[in-house]
RNA sequence: UGGGGUAUCGCCAAGUUGGUAAGGCACGGGAUUCUGAAUCCCGCAUUCGUUGGUUCGAGUCCAGCUACCCCAGCCA
């Protein structure tokens, strides 16, 4: 499956198509993925990155991992290495190519040099107030700025004083002269370097003048020799100015990039933007970054995603222009076909109800034998006993006819183990019921060659001498959109309140008392659960990864 | 009232030079089942935002409408 890399066709592998058939970039295709170092990476960027590297892959061509590090006031060092991450975590390669915007802050200099010669930039002192004033309205033109027509060598002497810091931040601007009445606001003499006495995570204090994204990334492209420079669609009313600064710099049009936009990934009843996940973050609304909630790529990982569940699903969800909100059932498709293939199943009883079997011998002990994965082999051993626990929502009382599993009189199968029959229900005082009394059919061990005996209903179970007691996280979507919902202004108040539910009365067979975080298994009938990565020895934590398809729950609320 | 985009099934999404609507998810039905899981069948757009036009024939060409998204950071 997502093995294979299909990227099913799409518009921007045709344009590749059509460009080499005509012959373009003939030294073969090259992408990149750009991200900006302030803030984890998540599952948009995953798109994104699947995109990129797979479409180099597919192209026999390569993928770059470039920072785009020009604004020093809001990158770290910890979002460089989190990225990093993030993308080895996925399953893809940069080799040696992992490269950083700021690595060219020197010809980037020499190209803002280069233009104002070319008479193209020039040194603007208009303050932002001004400057937003001049640039016009979306209706209307905007003016020229008065310091448009300085010469060429004020412009040098200006610019290269704005590099030695003679001046502060916000006094000047480099911007580039295009057209202050274009249609296009970008391309109203869009500022190309601004001033910034900060200190950047890599250069340090060299510079004080740092280039705008919209002057580094196509240069950074050009010089990385990137052949197809894929973004999301915001910036497509950006390609004229994309275009304008290679020309202008005479890259040869044959070989220059060309950008291409696609829509990024939405996905309901979760928040994708960068903003937003660092609100839930410093609100303190979820844990951190790495929140199993969070659809960050750390916070899938924690939760127990696999790379190739997210990949298989950013293959699957293809890659246009039109603005979609993928339904969250389509990633949650993606981990549990993956999943179901590699998960060892285990039994686990979240909400224990003792069950007492009344003609088993107390003190006797047999040790079952249970496959581990349905049809891939491997088998453990189960220990049973007189007294187990089931799920309480395993029993009714008074049972609907479809209904079956346990209920007084009625007859299931332990799996792995023997078929029960209900004799008494037990409660206590206040009505409630605290254990069940059963007998079992000797005859109808799993295995056995009497065992054939067909009931309704197969439970899982622990026993309750042996089990071993677990924490479980059970998590639900960040935002709970019930249908039709009016839209707030403010996320925050549309947080669904039951994101997480812990349960501390599991009790877990004690085949995975020692085993290891990250580790995920299937909890039989109940779901996908991953060992958390705090969980120790002595306090076990389970993150659920996704439920099993549940028809039965379906069924009920009909 | 500027510019740039997008509109194909509940959700994604293919639809080469016009030839008579892929696939996945979801959903419904059935078979099977010591996981109400998985698996397996079967069903699910006479219709492509809308109105006209061209054509033997249009989702694909033309014109006009409409809806939604993006742009006025010295952010990316």
């Amino acid at each position: 499956m997502a093995e294979n890399m299909i990227i099913a066709s799409n518009f921007i592998q045709n344009a590749i198509d059509e460009d080499l058939k005509n012959g373009k970039y003939s030294e073969g295709i090259h992408t990149r993925f750009p991200p900006e170092p302030n803030g984890y990476l998540h599952i948009g960027h995953a798109k994104s990155i699947c995109l990129n590297f797979g479409l180099a892959k597919k192209n026999n061509g390569m993928c770059n991992l470039r920072f785009d590090d020009t604004n020093p006031t809001k990158e770290d060092v910890e979002y460089v290495d989190s990225i990093q991450d993030d993308v080895k975590w996925l399953g893809f390669t940069w080799d040696d190519r992992m490269f950083y915007a700021s690595n060219y802050f020197d010809k980037l200099f020499e190209c803002a040099m280069e233009l104002i010669k070319a008479g193209k930039a020039y040194v603007c002192d208009l303050n932002a107030e001004q400057m937003r004033q001049y640039r016009g309205t979306l209706t209307e033109p905007g003016q020229d700025s008065p310091y448009r027509s300085r010469s060429i060598e004020e412009n040098l002497d200006l610019f290269m004083r704005m590099q030695k810091g003679e001046f502060a931040d916000g006094e000047r601007v480099l911007r580039a002269k295009i057209d202050m009445a274009a249609p296009n606001i970008n391309l109203r003499d869009p500022i190309l370097y601004r001033i910034s006495h900060t200190a950047h995570h890599r250069t340090g204090t060299t510079w004080c003048i740092y280039p705008m994204y919209d002057f580094a990334h196509p240069i950074s492209d050009a010089v990385e020799g990137i052949t197809h420079s894929i973004c999301t669609l915001e910036f497509e009313d950006h390609r004229p100015l994309y275009d304008w600064l290679l020309e202008s710099l005479g890259y040869d049009v044959a070989k220059r990039p060309r950008q291409i936009e696609f829509a990024r990934l939405n996905i309901t009843d979760t928040v994708m933007s960068k903003r937003k996940l660092r609100q839930l973050v410093e609100g303190g609304y979820v844990t951190g970054w790495d929140d199993p909630r969070m659809p960050t790529i750390s916070g899938l990982r924690r939760r127990g995603y696999t790379p190739e569940a997210i990949r298989d699903f950013c293959d699957r969800i293809g890659v246009a222009k039109s603005n979609s909100l993928v339904d969250v059932a389509m990633l949650e498709h993606c981990v549990r076909e993956d999943l179901n293939e590699r998960a060892d199943r285990i039994m686990a009883v979240l909400q224990p109800l003792k069950v007492v079997i009344t003609n088993y011998p107390a003190d006797e002990c047999e040790y079952m034998m249970a496959e581990n994965h349905p049809h891939k082999g491997g088998h453990r051993f189960v220990p049973f006993t007189r007294e187990i626990y089931i799920e309480q929502e395993d029993f009714m009382e008074e049972a609907p006819k479809k209904f079956f599993r346990l209920k007084p009189g009625g007859e299931v199968r332990l799996k792995h183990a023997f078929i029960i029959k209900c004799e008494e229900v037990i409660k206590d005082t206040a009505g409630q019921i605290v254990e069940l009394h059963c007998t079992y059919d000797v005859d109808t061990k799993s295995g056995s060659a009497n065992s054939g005996r067909k009931v309704k209903g197969t439970l899982h179970w622990v026993s309750a001498k042996f089990a071993v007691p677990a924490e479980v996280h059970l998590y639900d979507y960040l935002l709970k959109t019930e249908e039709n919902s009016v839209e707030s202004t403010n996320f925050i108040d549309e947080l669904n309140p039951n994101s997480l539910e812990i349960i501390n009365t599991c009790m877990i067979e004690p085949s995975v008392a020692w085993t290891a975080p990250g580790t995920r298994y299937q909890f039989l009938r109940q779901g996908y659960f991953c060992v958390d990565k705090d969980s120790t020895k002595e306090h076990l934590v389970f993150n659920r990864i996704v439920g099993l398809r549940d028809s039965w729950a379906k069924a009920k609320k009909v």
